[in-house]
RNA sequence: GGGCGAUUAGCUCAGUUGGCUAGAGCGCUUCCCUUACAAGGAAGAGGCCGGCGGUUCGAGCCCGUCAUCGCCCA
């Protein structure tokens, strides 16, 4: 190896470091003879191809590695499962986006089979974007057995799950009100729609009441007690009959699909209204004024005029109240045949044109401004339209109470735990989930239909009419009785939105009702035969949730190949082409056998909070119902990245940060170990984002105003903020980056990351050097054995230190505390190992005090701390791992403590004692080192490092040069001046002390500084004039006079020495006899002045 | 409207069953290019822990309330 360079440079590290572990073959477990707790796997949440990944992944893939590599040095077999997600919706709108940039056309232009191809090329594209991110990042996947969400054995997952359901029962069809996207033309889900204000108006519209006295149908003899005098014979007087209703709303052109106006049936001014009719407006159709509670009496008038195939609270009411359900819109957002004279309008032009004829009709009261939340659909960023239509739907009522019960009794356990109520609240509701997606990218379902038809209006005409129809009709129905179970499954869906039942009679035929076929497997020739019977495939593909629900499954090689071994699997005999393509890509062999037995179920799904409905939801159901197992023990809720102003990074926002420009300019390491030290249990992330000049590396702060141009893009093009010269940002042309150079998007946070690499690497470096130039080892049988007597105080404490930081490492580890650890680590490794120890070798070595054992101690404490820290910054780790195994290949404590942690290989003969890949090295044990530990020790060193900052303190203010050295004496008790001896060194090197004396009775040199120090009373000389002294002393006087105040309140109270701890009372004495004594001898000095 | 969370140094955040003379990193001030590291070292300044009430011997921490901000669900 070469000598290693000042500043460490990760750039040409890291790219050596992952070759080395690829060669190594190091992350790819097979399944062996290791007890189950003696496993680790964990799925990776698979990111979606839409784009590349930004800081919100690299956090959370990093925390995985952590943990990942954590339980890989334990001796764990660990396997890490890399993928994608195909995101129908998502992937196919950006595509979609991209197309219309590009060639002005539509997908309807290029036609289905096009337009997937493009989606895959895309999804190629992207996909090795992320893994090769992931690689960069350093994240130890086995990238062997990377998968993606529409690869041949998802595809699998999906078609068994989708049979399964089908079968039981849980896959049913229905008209649904759905959210709908007229640019997509498809539906989305709840999730996929986000709110915005939007400036709109209020309409206030007149309804005419029909003035028809038919009574009889109005209210019941008990409430008529209470009405109006006016009133006789359950009948009102006409006068009391108003002439129209006022209906206010904000979507006029939705009249057209009125099919009543509500009023609560409580409210006294409509209460004798309700069963007679209003005249919809435009058209004059009576629809009728029926009660119900969704009408609110204290909003608006407090009558409402109900849409129920446009509105989600309005379809409720009609469903309660059996309304017609009118649909006014075709998928593209224009009004259908059944708006009249509107038809083939926008919705949009078409409210305007309602709203001019009502006002030439004189209908509308008043239009008032009106702001509201409209809701929009995230992915074409259109208005979503409530929209009735034909879909697919999990029945959620049965299948949702074992997943509800397996986080309620804490089978699957969330952390942070509030996280829970998240999930119970969500799934509580037990909403049926709307599974299919009108799109063309993702899993098609499949589902033959077969629409059974009749002639004309009358569904009774449907035989007799048409022989053909029925010979039809009955080849259809045979299909279903023909085809073999095992392999296909076939229901029967009415229109009237009832659960699926079985027909047993073929000669009634339900109008407008459906046959539905799922296979299996796309067998040809039952394809064939359910064609022939007129059987047509549904369009409509799964939503992506359905197979990334099954992902924890399906990746590890869930369905099992034994138990479906008889099917047929390849790839040429599926006719669609986008359910599954062979795969391009050599790292790929699909050879799952017993990774399902031997990993699942996982132990953890790490992600972030706004997943928790989305996926951990339904992996936790589809867990269950596939395979009677939930998919992971814990699932770990992680922080939200946010830019500078608060708001959270994605790649829409034009605010994420692509995790390799972080890389580029600070290393991997530094990234990972800023990104795992800012996770907490409670807070997000705050991260403000720079762009950095390509010219002089200034940092240009990007702001709300900086971020977008005046058309509100991205900036393409900016002014450095320090050398005014302009750079590109990473949205401008190929052109303008290359001329104007590009700016990388960072962030200042992960500088002190950075620092922190180059001081390890640099502290690694000093210990080469000092282990390199020792004499040769004795030959043969490995280190001369340490004996306790040849440590000096320094090297115990870095010792009992060690076992401390290891012990808190992976306390917090275990606990999901990566911040915590994260600054165990920096502590022991800058404050502890660096600032003190390291300095105290320097002068041993070379003023030869016991170099040996400084030496042997300095190796372990590097070899321990570089095992420590891997899981958080491998790269550099790994890196001075592969140094120190040249340097120091034998580096144990014989003598002190067994067993060492890599004791199996550390047999004579070998050379080394040590892993030669440090990622594969044994972690420091969980409970530390107990031979190790010294807690007097470590309070003692304490003791000389405050006597030593006193000291320093004294030096610096009186303004002594550092080269300059100090005279000091100390007075102290005989018995502590004893101990001091030991020590002294330590005071007299770290304080650049020329000349040190311990006097129990020695007496303060006129002219020097004083410090006390526990029992120490410290004079530094020839520092201080005494008459300032006097006035410090003075001083100290009054702050310790204070605390001796409160510290004997304390002690006076009596209610405190009753209920407090007797080792907290005890404590509280200590500290004011200390205290105490500090005064006396303060005061004493004072006396001495005078 | 319902739920969750936050408010601690100029900034970003720790503070684990109440025992605190409230910590860290960055930034700031002073001194130092000491042969591991100036991406460094030594030292220092800087906080009525959002407001108000309560419980307690004792509250940054527990309870109530108000204010501001954020997220999720409807």
């Amino acid at each position: 190896m070469n000598e290693l360079p000042k500043i460490y440079d990760p750039r040409r590290v890291e790219q050596q470091i992952n070759d080395l572990w690829q060669q190594g073959d190091c992350f790819h477990p097979e399944p062996d003879d290791r007890p189950a707790d003696q496993r680790f796997c964990i799925v990776i949440p698979p990111p979606n191809v839409t784009g590349a990944l930004h800081l919100g992944h690299a956090l959370n893939n990093t925390l995985q590695d952590v943990l990942v590599r954590w339980h890989r040095m334990m001796g764990h077999n660990t396997l890490w499962v890399p993928g994608t997600d195909h995101a129908g919706i998502a992937t196919q709108a950006v595509v979609e986006k991209r197309l219309f940039e590009e060639i002005g056309r539509t997908r309807h232009d290029i036609g289905r089979e096009a337009l997937v191809q493009r989606i895959w090329d895309w999804k190629d594209q992207y996909e090795a974007r992320i893994i090769n991110q992931l690689k960069l990042m350093g994240c130890s996947c086995d990238f062997k057995r990377t998968r993606f969400t529409l690869d041949e054995g998802c595809s699998r997952a999906v078609r068994e799950t989708f049979f399964r359901l089908f079968k039981d029962g849980y896959i049913y069809r229905g008209k649904r009100l759905v959210n709908w996207d007229c640019e997509l033309q498809t539906a989305v889900a709840d999730d996929e729609v986000y709110h915005e204000t939007v400036k709109g108006k209020f309409y206030h519209i007149k309804y005419q009441v029909v003035k028809n006295p038919d009574c009889s149908t109005n209210n019941t003899s008990d409430s008529t007690q209470n009405l109006d005098s006016t009133r006789h014979a359950g009948c009102y007087m006409e006068k009391d009959i108003p002439d129209h209703l006022i209906i206010a709303t904000t979507r006029p052109e939705t009249m057209l699909g009125d099919t009543a106006v509500a009023v609560n049936p409580n409210d006294e001014r409509y209460k004798h209204l309700i069963g007679m009719k209003v005249k919809r407006p435009l058209d004059g159709r009576e629809i009728p004024i029926i009660a119900d509670e969704h009408a609110d009496p204290t909003k608006g008038t407090g009558c409402v005029k109900i849409t129920p195939a446009h509105d989600p609270n309005d379809y409720e009411v009609g469903l309660r109240h059996n309304l017609p359900m009118v649909n006014i819109l075709n998928p593209d957002g224009t009004i259908n045949q059944n708006g009249g004279k509107y038809a083939g309008m926008d919705r949009f032009a078409a409210r305007d044109a309602v709203v001019v004829d009502l006002e030439a009709l004189g209908l509308i009261e008043k239009i008032e401004d009106h702001e509201h939340e409209v809701g929009h659909s995230d992915r074409s960023k259109s208005m979503i339209e409530p929209y009735l239509s034909d879909q697919w739907f999990i029945k959620m009522s049965e299948l949702a109470e074992p997943t509800l019960e397996a986080v309620r009794s804490g089978s699957v356990r969330f952390v942070p735990e509030r996280y829970k109520s998240a999930y119970l609240d969500w799934l509580g509701e037990k909403r049926d989930w709307c599974i299919s997606r009108q799109l063309w990218w993702g899993h098609r379902i499949p589902v033959w239909l077969y629409q059974i038809s009749y002639v004309g209006n009358d569904p009774n005409c449907f035989f007799d009419n048409d022989p053909d129809d029925q010979k039809q009709f009955h080849k259809a129905w045979n299909m279903i009785n023909e085809l073999p179970k095992d392999v296909a499954s076939c229901k029967h869906f009415s229109e009237t939105n009832e659960l699926p039942w079985e027909k047993t009679n073929p000669n009634v035929a339900d109008i407008g009702s459906t046959y539905a076929v799922t296979l299996l497997e796309d067998h040809p020739e039952i394809i064939e035969k359910l064609k022939d019977a007129k059987y047509i495939q549904d369009s409509d593909v799964l939503d992506t949730w359905f197979s990334s629900a099954l992902w924890p499954l399906s990746t590890l090689g869930w369905p099992s190949d034994s138990s479906n071994d008889e099917r047929p699997t390849t790839n040429d005999e599926r006719p669609t082409t986008n359910d599954e393509r062979p795969t391009t890509n050599d790292e790929r062999p699909t050879t799952n056998d017993n990774l399902l037995d031997y990993y699942y179920p996982t132990n953890v799904l790490i992600t972030s909070r706004d997943i928790i409905t989305l996926w951990v939801v339904r992996m936790v159901l589809m867990g269950l119902y596939n395979a009677n197992q939930k998919p992971f023990h814990d699932v770990y809720i992680h922080p939200k990245i946010l830019d500078g102003r608060g708001v959270g990074m994605s790649k829409s926002k034009g605010n994420g940060v692509d995790p390799l420009d972080i890389i580029e300019a600070f290393g991997a390491d530094a990234m990972r170990f800023c990104l795992a030290g800012m996770t907490t249990e409670t807070q997000d992330i705050r991260m403000p984002v720079s762009y950095r000049c390509p010219h002089c590396e200034a940092l240009t702060p990007q702001t709300e105003k900086n971020m977008f141009g005046k058309d509100g893009n991205p900036s393409k093009v900016l002014a450095c903020s320090h050398c005014k010269k302009e750079f590109a940002t990473r949205w401008a042309s190929e052109n303008d980056q290359q001329s104007k150079g590009l700016a990388l998007m960072v962030s200042e946070k992960f500088e002190s990351a950075r620092n922190f690499n180059n001081k390890l690497w640099n502290a690694a470096r000093f210990a080469f050097m000092n282990l390199e130039s020792s004499e040769p080892r004795p030959s043969g049988s490995g280190t001369p054995p340490l004996q306790l007597s040849d440590l000096l105080p320094e090297d115990r404490w870095i010792l009992a230190e060690l076992s401390e930081v290891v012990r808190q490492v992976n306390a917090a580890l275990k606990n999901y505390q990566y911040g915590r650890a994260v600054s165990a680590m920096r502590n022991y490794f800058w404050d502890c190992l660096c600032d003190w120890y390291l300095e105290l070798v320097k002068h041993r070595i070379s003023e030869n005090q016991s170099p040996a054992a400084a030496r042997q101690v300095l190796a372990f404490c590097l070899d321990q701390s570089l095992r420590l820290m891997h899981p958080v910054i491998p790269f550099i780790t790994e890196r001075l791992w592969q140094q120190l195994n040249e340097v120091a290949p034998q580096r144990g404590l014989p003598g002190l403590f067994h067993p060492l942690p890599d004791a199996h290989q550390w047999v004579g003969g070998r050379g080394s004692d040590v892993e030669p890949v440090l990622t594969m090295a044994k972690y420091p044990p969980e409970d530390g080192y107990s031979a190790l530990d010294d807690a007097e020790i470590r309070e003692t060193f304490e003791d000389i490092q405050r006597a030593t900052r006193a000291v320093r303190e004294a030096r610096n203010t009186a303004g002594v040069a550092p080269k300059d050295t100090v005279r000091v004496s100390i007075r102290t008790r005989a018995e502590r001046a004893m101990r001091l001896r030991h020590e002294s060194h330590i005071l007299r090197q770290m304080g650049g002390i020329s000349e040190l004396t311990v006097d129990p009775n020695g007496v303060r040199p006129k002219g020097s500084a004083i410090k006390i120090v526990g029992e120490l009373q410290i004079f530094v000389h020839d520092l201080v004039n005494d008459e300032k002294e006097r006035k410090n002393i003075e001083k100290n006087l009054v702050g310790v006079g204070k605390r001796i105040a409160s510290t004997e309140g304390k002690l006076n109270n009596e209610g405190y020495i009753r209920s407090a701890p007797p080792e907290v009372v005890e404590e509280t004495r200590q500290i004011l006899s200390g205290l105490k004594e500090e005064k006396r001898i303060l005061s004493e000095m004072l006396r001495l002045l005078n």
